[in-house]
DNA sequence: GTCTATTCCGTAAACGTTTACGACGATAGC
DNA sequence: GCTATCGTCGTAAACGTTTACGGAATAGAC
């Protein structure tokens, strides 16, 4: 069932045909009805592969995600944000098509697979780092991409980022106004923008307020369970633990309870626990309830992607067509994992 | 950079560098060394829309998958799944695209646009329904597909299943050594074909044990926490509650636990909680560790995808060509939320 | 009636591959 | 020396679509 049967059938020419349905003006309204109503009753589709060789456009967007990364953390957060993102290229015809990079396969290699082989017409890419050779090939190649967190390479490109300065801001000015002094940071793989960020920001917040930074006090860990849990015995071990500790995530937060059960000690009574997590459903229902910080992750999303599409030569006049950088706000979430009054 | 200016840069005609760099056998060794070695110096790799527009095929996959399933159950179970499937692919150069459906939106609409635009060579459906007028589709076109999860409908067509009996067998038999006659049985949306095997299977199991089957003690939820913590208000409400619930997925238990927890009870002691949902890192450190079952999902997505592609003519040969279907065990990891002597 | 402008449509080239077909030279058999 | 076989390679068609170009028909202006 191709375009030609379905002019033959019509007795058109395969041109108008093609006319019509791509909506040129130059076709009788008439017959572009008969092509419209004998298309759709004939369930004829142009196939994509004809339609991309013709003119060089696939209309696919790549998001390149490693199951490493979010097996160890929140699967939901790019749920989320994938369908933000593919909301909105679908208002412009585009398919979203998520490529899982196994853990042991390298990124870049991914990447260059996808623009050689020309399987997307743009990427968007997470998970950034400071230092990201993907962003600056992307950049050479002239290829259109976008990324979820910023980073130093790739020059500048559209991107959407979180406000770790605020986040931290709020987390440290609540648990301050609670008392506490000694608050513990757990942070992730070095190198992820995301982890640098925060620790920036609780390095400057602390000392904003005059708290003398112990770097005995950020120790990294796995962002799941057992990265919490043991982080949390860690911190008990010390000869004087933290009374506050925040968590990067939801999942390590889970961990870090169940270390402090098994030493008799109540989150939220004897140790403040905060997190830096997207409020999940899962967060309101832990016990006690965990404090962390809402994001609008499907707006999120379909931001990135119209970022990105502001900078596609083909879509640029629909979008202004200037640079998209945005910083996203977070919303603190207080609950009762970390409200007591240090003595 | 086109095969054209490949053949060029060799001196040698396009069709020579085709068949060298898809190894036929009909080119010589040493002008498929300069052939192949020249491709890999100019970083040239074959478009994919020319090379799908001639021989007919993509060398894509799409797994079709729903946002509100997945962000109502367990968004894990889908990424390991996945893993598994893209990897098996990846041995012949397929690769699987994941097409995320919003909950708005007709799926069979979107396996019609994915056949009908030819954007993939087959599709892989999970979340399937007794009644499923996606695979009666599918097979009436002939388009290749493979299920997770069995359906009446769709004819015979290649499919990987989880052994429902075994499982409901294995719970009830652990907590009917326990002493529990009132075992209640929580449910998802009724219609999909998960459900239905697992209240049959739950049925029948109580009446071979000479229990009889209370319906109100099955009840239907949504798989996330606020389901889970409604569905534990409601059994504490009876006035003869049940000793021991049954619970689908983790996350509804998470719901349940906080319900408990409320009103004073503790799960494993008061009330026996037992999950059907996969085991994950977050089930060993709730409190208390939460009994449930062990998969292997990475393993299921490979066989899953094997199964797809012996059903297609251009790799049953690699595969035997039979029809595979199969049902996988589950292995019960006995916790300490269900075990307690009741009377 | 001629000329021009407009509207609509058909023709054919082009996109980058793969592959059937045929051609060429070399080798071997007789 | 003729034919047959083999190994290797070039040529060109084909896949399904879009679009530049040109042509036919119509209408309007003089």
């Amino acid at each position: 069932m191709g375009i030609k049967e379905l002019a033959r059938h019509l007795n058109i020419s395969i041109g108008t045909v093609s006319r019509a349905l791509n909506g040129h003006p130059e076709v009788n309204a008439e017959t572009r009805k008969r092509v419209l109503e004998a298309a759709a009753a004939l369930g004829y589709a142009p196939d994509q592969a004809g339609r991309s060789l013709r003119q060089g456009t696939l209309n696919v967007v790549a998001l390149l995600l490693s199951t490493d990364l979010t097996s160890k953390t929140d699967t939901m957060f790019f749920m989320e944000l994938s369908r933000g993102i593919q909301d909105q290229f679908a208002e412009h015809g585009l398919d979203l098509v998520i490529h899982l990079n196994k853990p042991g396969m390298d990124m870049l290699d991914r990447v260059k697979r996808i623009v050689e082989r020309r399987q997307a017409d743009a990427i968007i890419l997470a998970e950034t780092r400071d230092n990201d050779p993907r962003l600056d090939y992307l950049a050479g190649r002239n290829f259109p991409f976008a990324t979820m967190g910023r980073s130093w390479s790739g020059g500048s490109h559209p991107w959407m980022d979180l406000d770790f300065d605020f986040a931290m801001r709020a987390a440290i000015d609540r648990l301050a106004g609670f008392g506490h002094r000694r608050v513990a940071l757990v942070t992730g793989d070095p190198g992820y923008r995301l982890d640098t960020m925060l620790q920036d920001a609780y390095r400057r917040e602390l000392m904003d307020r005059g708290i003398a930074v112990d770097e005995a006090l950020m120790i990294k860990a796995d962002t799941h369970e057992e990265g919490g849990y043991k982080a949390m015995t860690d911190f008990l071990a010390m000869s004087e633990p933290p009374t506050a500790v925040i968590f990067p995530h939801y999942r390590a937060v889970v961990g870090a309870y169940a270390c402090l059960s098994e030493s008799g000690l109540q989150p939220g009574r004897d140790v403040a626990i905060l997190s830096c997590s997207a409020d999940t459903t899962i967060a309101q229902f832990m016990a006690p309830p965990l404090t962390c910080f809402r994001l609008d992750l499907y707006g999120l999303g379909r931001r990135l992607a119209q970022a990105l599409l502001a900078s596609m030569s083909r879509f640029a006049e629909s979008y202004g067509g200037a640079l998209v950088q945005e910083i996203w706000p977070w919303e603190l979430i207080g609950r009762d994992s970390d409200g007591f009054r240090v003595g």
